[in-house]
DNA sequence: GAATGCCTCTCGCTGTTATA
DNA sequence: TATAACAGCGAGAGGCATTC
């Protein structure tokens, strides 16, 4: 059976409300031939005359007349469905947001996210999840909505991205530790033992390929995994770390920071979408949220929720 | 006023080719 | 391999003129 004409929904819809074909024809702004061929594809297809001949005028047959109130609900409810979608009502919003985020981004960019979004969708519920790997399965899938960090070369290609900052590495040892008075030469630098961050283990990174260059080669005592964990052996210990500045700004609470004294390796943290959401425009919403939050100066951050 | 023959025109489908 | 652009073709919708 190949499918409906719909449009025939609506010319019946017009003739069984005018109970005439030329009247039917101007609402819809067809001619009367027009509209009478129409009613004759509609007689074929319902296999029922639904309009016959009486004097001068037309009456509904009983099929007719039984389908009049069920096809004005149909065109009713066609058109409700074939309207622009409205923009959505973000005070009455339930919704949740799974965001994929390094160690840092919550705490240095959650609370104040979480602000902004109470004050314009107070329904509306974020769900941290910890970035393990930079796989963009999740949010293919959909089980992902953002994923914020550093695009890197697993970033399937269709992913959308949208730089949220950069951001710089800088030192970090505990308060009264040797590297926290004086000037920091990049010898005084390499000198101490070092903690070294790295997801799959790599000992070496760009750090310490700007120090080869200089002639220098750091002491790597550790490695681990994520910049909280490098922090708390720096808290407890003689150790050395370097992390990105702004990423782990409340992090670093009670610590020592200073910049690197030899250029620093810069990183750009982005948001990561699916095409799939990108002209969502609850998602969109989201996405400006989260950029109005990263563009604002680490002091704005920090000063806030006290 | 409704139905219909004839005509025109639009639109969707299909196949081909080029391109990323 | 997917997608876009294009041409050719045919079905069907609508208009004009006419008849009932």
């Amino acid at each position: 059976m190949s499918n409906p004409d719909f449009n025939l929904l609506l010319t019946l819809d017009a003739v069984l409300a005018e109970g005439s074909v030329a009247r039917a024809a101007r609402r819809l702004h067809l001619s009367p031939s027009a509209m009478s061929r129409a009613l004759a594809r509609l007689r074929e297809t319902t296999g029922d005359p639904l309009l016959v001949r009486a004097g001068r005028g037309l009456v509904p047959t009983p099929r007719a007349v039984a389908l009049r109130e069920q096809v004005r609900r149909l065109v009713q409810e066609v058109q409700e469905v074939l309207r622009p979608a409205t923009p959505p009502d973000f005070s009455t919003l339930q919704r949740t947001f799974n965001l994929r985020v390094r160690e840092g981004f919550v705490e240095n960019f959650g609370l104040d996210l979480l602000h902004r979004i109470q004050q314009e969708a107070p329904a509306v519920r974020l769900c941290f999840v910890q970035k393990t790997d930079r796989d963009s399965t999740a949010l293919r899938e959909g089980v992902l909505d953002l994923d914020i960090g550093v695009a890197g070369k697993n970033t399937s290609p269709e992913v959308q991205t949208r730089q949220l900052f950069r951001d710089r590495f800088i030192g970090v040892v505990r308060q009264d530790h040797d590297l926290s008075a004086g000037e920091i030469t990049p010898t005084r630098f390499a000198l101490g033992q070092h903690i070294s961050i790295a997801r799959r283990g790599m000992e070496k990174g760009p750090i310490d390929d700007t120090l080869s260059s200089l002639g220098l080669k750091r002491d790597i005592i550790t490695v681990v995994g994520d910049f909280a964990t490098a922090l708390a052996l720096v808290r407890a210990s003689n150790l050395i770390t370097c992390v990105p500045e702004q990423y782990t700004g409340k992090l670093r609470a009670g610590l020592h920071s200073f910049p690197l004294p030899f250029p620093a390796p810069e990183i750009t943290i982005s948001m990561l979408w699916h095409p799939r959401l990108d002209a969502d425009p609850v998602h969109r919403w989201l996405r400006n949220m989260v950029q109005e939050v990263c563009s604002r100066p680490f002091e704005d951050r920090n000063s806030q929720h006290t």
